[in-house]
DNA sequence: TTTATATATTCGCATAAACGCATATTTCGT
DNA sequence: ACGAAATATGCGTTTATGCGAATATATAAA
């Protein structure tokens, strides 16, 4: 049986899932580290954000499970936990591609008319 | 050229269809919607919730361009504007039952030993 | 043990979100 | 024009979030 607070247990896990990913910086994270594993080092530069900011933003991904970690001597590496991540933001990237297009062949039909 | 700003609009986009997403009554709805278009009523009802409620979630969604309107008389019907929107939230929901089926493999290994 | 490097955390503040409640707005029927 | 039903919005309060700056922790090398 199905009741209605285990409906609402799953969407907020799920919600706790898409709250990670609703953060532009994050998203630019979990992209880069969809291409290699990098330290926080690596993301701190390649965002050009402040470190303690990089490790922030780590750690709620982290908590959520979206990223994992492994040390190497001083600097710690991490990497992405599952593919499908990205493939529900290039899903999302699609949607928002698809409306701008859309969005523009409107403005076409008026500029021409 | 991709410039590192151009970059960053690209994710806050993206970061602003996660926000939606990051509710669990946002949730509910969106799946609610993907059966089938509801009025604002129907909704109130299915989920439980006082009727402003519904209507702001619906507005964020609504401003996000997830869901849209039609109005039939006096009651006003919202329906899905893209299926991928299910099919990322599917995926995140997928990543998930991993994640808790491998759990509870591990804690099998641990009563068993 | 001291020092340097890499990473994580704490604190304080400003801003934003969620919610309940009351109320406004829109539309239709009479 | 008026009342009823459906939906939307304003307001005040509580709670959560993001960020900068400073600081703490952990590891390795000397």
């Amino acid at each position: 049986m199905i009741t209605q607070t285990f409906l609402q247990e799953i969407s907020q896990l799920e919600a706790d899932f898409c709250f990670a990913l609703a953060d532009p910086t994050r998203i630019l994270i979990l992209y880069s580290l969809n291409e290699a594993p990098r330290t926080v080092t690596d993301l701190t530069i390649e965002l050009g954000i402040p470190q303690p900011t990089t490790s922030r933003h780590l750690k709620i991904l982290r908590d959520r499970g979206l990223v994992a970690v492994s040390r190497q001597g001083v600097s710690i590496t991490y990497r992405l936990t599952d593919t499908r991540l990205i493939e529900a933001l290039d899903l999302l990237r699609g949607v928002m591609r698809d409306r701008i297009t859309h969005r523009a062949l409107l403005m076409n039909e008026i500029n021409n008319h």
